[in-house]
DNA sequence: TCAAGGTATTTTGTATACAAGATTGACAAT
DNA sequence: ATTGTCAATCTTGTATACAAAATACCTTGA
């Protein structure tokens, strides 16, 4: 059980919110909300507060709030924010990790493979998700981590959808290949680098998807 | 005006936590604040869950908020942080920056030279403050002039202290002029390893301040 | 005297009621 | 016909009332 029935709004909001229910600009009714989840106001509201922090939604005063989804060019510029904190945890990783935090990162990535021959990309999303979560952690920077974890799940839908490109998974497995390797040798700037390539190369690809879709749903 | 009585109290209450009226780990009574600010707990609760989210205090669900101030180690953490993203911010402007921008900063700068001169920390702790804003809002990345910004207010309180260190003002002054002549010379590297040092000198040079302060607040 | 269990109190989380500001529609005047 | 103003309605922001949960205290038994 969720800890708060606003908690547990938000979480779904947030879902609803990637999945389309809600589009952009949408106006998102406390009233009509309540209703919806069975609940009052006041949760609604926590719920919508907590989204306006995490930019998901902006809030104007005596108006409303108002679903608010990052246009391509904000995109691209959070993935470039995303590469070089993760740039930064490698770099940082590479100089600090312990043998057996090694040791997982190596099983990860394994497990990365196996869901890539097994054309799991939900799979591979989970799995690359902990892979990252590691260097995160490895850092040895908290902070750090808890910004690149916020980063990270802001940027989940989006990176979700492109490991759907043909050919993708497999370049991503690459790409971690490289890290894996610089981390393992000890070389913070190939590191860095390395998962620099690997981050910023998935907001281009972004970029890519976003124009080829976008006749298609006109 | 403010906009809302809550947005009011949460800047009131980031105050006095700041300026230490509630210490660390003190617990928040919504009642007790809700007469203080002689407003009931509704505003106070949407308050707190902004100063929840910001990480100024920790809320435990059915147990109450409590304040939380970042320890030595964290705070170490976060001015680590910080110089990443404003070396990135830096690197980006360099070469990006516009020359009426150049201009600006070279005039904040000029401000903050007549600040120093002054011996008027807050001065120059606001022109400082503007110098570093010119540097986010010229990388031309949005998202990370947010994301400096943010903790840049963050830290606000902590760099401000270590102005009154003897001889920091000037320190801070001579390390600007490095910064603005790598930038001026669309030199990226430089410019990034400068303001990274500038920064994180501010992470050190704070911890030894703490240690100092710590035996003398006993 | 100490421990355990239960009740009472305190406090957070939720619901509802109320107030204030904003938008939209109609009506009137130019 | 168009524009401006006023009012009605809708929506957010705030207050208060209620419920649930956690803690503290008290009582009772060994």
């Amino acid at each position: 059980m969720e800890r708060k029935r606003s908690d547990r709004i938000a979480d779904a909001l947030e879902g609803l919110i990637f999945d389309g229910t809600f589009a952009d600009g949408d106006r998102l009714d406390e009233v009509q909300l309540a209703s919806r989840f069975a609940v009052s106001r006041t949760p609604i509201r926590e719920a919508l507060h907590r989204l306006s922090q995490s930019g998901l939604v902006v809030q104007i005063p005596r108006r409303g709030v108002f679903v608010r989804q990052p246009g391509p060019v904000e995109l691209i510029e959070m993935f470039e924010v995303m590469a070089e904190l993760e740039a930064v945890s490698a770099r940082l990783a590479a100089a600090r990790i312990s043998e057996t935090a090694l040791a997982e990162l190596h099983a990860a990535n394994e497990r990365c493979k196996h869901a890539v021959e097994a054309q799991d990309t939900d799979g591979y999303y989970l799995e690359n998700e902990q892979f990252h979560a590691i260097i995160y952690r490895q850092s040895g920077n908290r902070f750090l981590e808890q910004e690149c974890l916020r980063l990270q799940r802001r940027l989940q839908p989006f990176r979700r959808v492109q490991l759907r490109v043909r050919g993708r998974m497999k370049q991503s497995m690459a790409e971690h290949e490289d890290v894996v390797a610089a981390i393992e040798a000890a070389d913070g700037d190939r590191a860095a680098a390395a998962i620099r390539r690997h981050v910023s190369v998935q907001g281009e690809k972004f970029h890519h998807l976003m124009a080829s879709l976008k006749p298609a749903a006109e």
